[in-house]
DNA sequence: GCAATAGTGTCTCTGAGACACTATGAG
DNA sequence: CTCATAGTGTCTCAGAGACACTATTGC
C-alpha cells in the first residue's frame, strides 16, 4: 500500500482499519404557521435528518446519512460529498466535531467513524426532499430522535451533536443558519429558544441592540432611502430589521 | 476482515486507509526562578514536547509523538497509550481537537491522523525525563516551535492545538491544569497570560474575587483552624491561596 | 529606605434585571 | 375593543475600568 520509500517501513505488519466514513447530523428548524387567521409567529421546532437502511447491518432502522471517505479526498470534503448524495443539500454550515472508534461499533469490521453536524435552512432542504421519495428519508423532531434506537452507536452521535450546537448557538453567531439575511429581534430569539429551550432573557432586545459590549453582532437594515427597514410579517405594529455582521465577541470567563 | 454477516457486503472492495494513528501536541509551563536573590515570581513559558525521528519518513526531522491505533483501542486510549510510551506521562489532561486527512500528507499511504493536545504539569515531565536520553525528545518554546519545519503536517496541528487551547484557557478552568491545587492570585495569572499573551485585567483580582457572576470558580483555602490559609512564596507580604471550585460558567454572547 | 508582590479606596459610568407602560393595526 | 407583537420609561443595584493609595517584610 505505501506508495514509495524504504521497504523496512513496517507498518503494513499491522492490521489496518477496514473504513473511515464520516456520519452527519443534519439540524433543520421547521416553522409552521399557527392556525390563528392574525399575524403571529410560527410555531418552530429543531429537527434531525435521518435515513432509513436498506442493507445490513442495522437492515430497516434509521441512521445518520454518512458512508466512506475514498483516498482521493479528505474526511471534509467526503462529508460534504454525501450530504450531497444523500441529502442533496449543497452550501450549509458543516463542522466536525468528534471521531467514533470504540471497537466493536460497527459489525463490518473495524471502522472509525468521523462526525460532522450541519445546520440547513428548512428552505434548502424542502426544495430537495419533493425530488425523492420522503419514505426512506425524513425529519425527526430532536426530542423524538433522542428517544429512538438508531443503527449503530448514532444516538450518541446525535447527543453529542446537540449539546455541541446549543453550545455553539450561545457562544457564537450560527443562529444565522437558521434565518433569513433580514431578521426581526423577535425571530432571532425564537430561533435561540428552539435550539437552547432553557433560554431566556426577558430584556433581550435591550441587550442585543443597546448593550456597548455586544454592539456589533447585529446590525439595523436600512433601505434604499436610508430610513430603518421594517418588517409587518408577524405583526401589526412593524418590526426593525436586523442582519449579522461579521464580528464574533470573544468570550472570557476571566474577563 | 469482515467479521460476520451476509457476504454481499462490500465495503472491502474499496481501497481501506493504511492506518489511523493519534498525534499528541503535549503543552507545558516552565517556571525558572529569576536571578535575583530576592522573593519574585518566576519566569514562565509555554512549551510543546517534540521527538526526533529516527526513521523514514522525514528521518531526523521534529515531530509530535503519536502512533498507530490498534483494532482493540479507541482513539482516545490510543493517544494516551503513546502519551505514556513515548513521552512517559499519565494522568494529564487530554482532549481530541481534530482529524487530519488531506490526501498526500502521509508518504506512507492513506494515513488518517487524530489529533490531540495535552495538557501536563512541569513536575510530570520533569520526572520522567530524567528517565531518557534527552537528546531525541525535547520541549521546545511554543514560538520556536511554530517556526520549525516539522514533519507530516504537524506544524499545522501544534498552531490548530496553540489556537484551541488559547480560546479554552479564556472559557473554561483548564488554567488549573498548569498549577498546583493551592495557588495565588497572581500565579493564576500568570498562567493565563504565558498561554494568551494578549490577556489583560488591571483589576483581575476584584473581578476573580469579588464579581458575583464569578464567584464559584475558585475559592479560597482555609486551613485547619479555619483561617484564611496563605503563602509568602513570592513575595514579603502573604498573599491569599486559592482553588478551583468545581463550577464552571456558561458563556453567552446573548446573556 | 527599597523592591516586589498583595492588596484597598474611590470615583464614574455602563449595564443587568424587573416590571409597568405605550404603540400598531387587522379582525 | 381585543389580541399579538414591538417596543419604551424608569427604577435599583452590580460591576467594569481607571488609578492612586496602603500593606508587608527581607534585604
Amino acid at each position: 500500500m505505501s506508495t514509495e520509500g524504504p521497504s523496512n517501513y513496517s507498518s503494513s505488519q499491522f492490521r489496518t482499519p477496514d473504513g473511515a466514513p464520516s456520519d452527519i447530523v443534519i439540524f433543520t428548524i421547521t416553522s409552521t404557521e399557527k392556525a390563528t387567521a392574525k399575524k403571529a409567529l410560527p410555531t418552530r421546532e429543531l429537527q434531525v435528518l435521518l435515513i432509513q437502511r436498506k442493507q445490513w447491518p442495522f437492515e430497516g432502522q434509521w441512521a445518520l446519512p454518512g458512508g466512506f471517505c475514498r483516498e482521493t479526498e479528505s474526511m471534509y470534503e467526503c462529508a460534504l460529498r454525501e450530504l450531497r448524495e444523500e441529502a442533496g443539500v449543497t452550501d450549509m454550515h458543516m463542522e466536525y466535531f468528534n471521531v467514533y472508534s470504540k471497537p466493536g461499533r460497527d459489525p463490518r469490521g473495524w471502522i472509525i467513524s468521523h462526525a460532522y453536524f450541519a445546520l440547513v435552512h428548512e428552505h434548502r432542504l424542502l426544495g430537495r426532499r419533493a425530488d425523492t421519495d420522503a419514505a426512506d428519508v425524513r425529519l425527526f423532531p430532536v426530542e423524538e430522535a433522542l428517544r429512538m434506537e438508531l443503527a449503530f452507536d448514532h444516538a450518541g452521535m446525535v447527543r453529542d451533536a446537540l449539546e455541541k450546537v446549543r453550545e455553539k448557538m450561545l457562544t457564537t453567531t450560527i443562529a444565522r443558519e437558521f434565518l433569513p439575511d433580514e431578521f426581526t429581534i423577535s425571530e432571532l430569539y425564537q430561533v435561540i429558544q428552539t435550539v437552547v429551550p432553557t433560554f431566556e432573557e426577558r430584556n433581550f432586545i435591550r441587550k442585543i441592540t443597546s448593550t456597548q459590549s455586544r454592539q456589533g453582532i447585529i446590525e439595523e437594515v436600512l433601505d434604499h432611502a436610508g430610513e430603518p427597514k421594517v418588517s409587518n410579517r408577524y405583526s401589526q405594529r412593524a418590526a426593525q430589521l436586523y442582519r449579522f455582521t461579521e464580528y464574533s465577541p470573544e468570550l472570557s470567563i476571566y474577563s
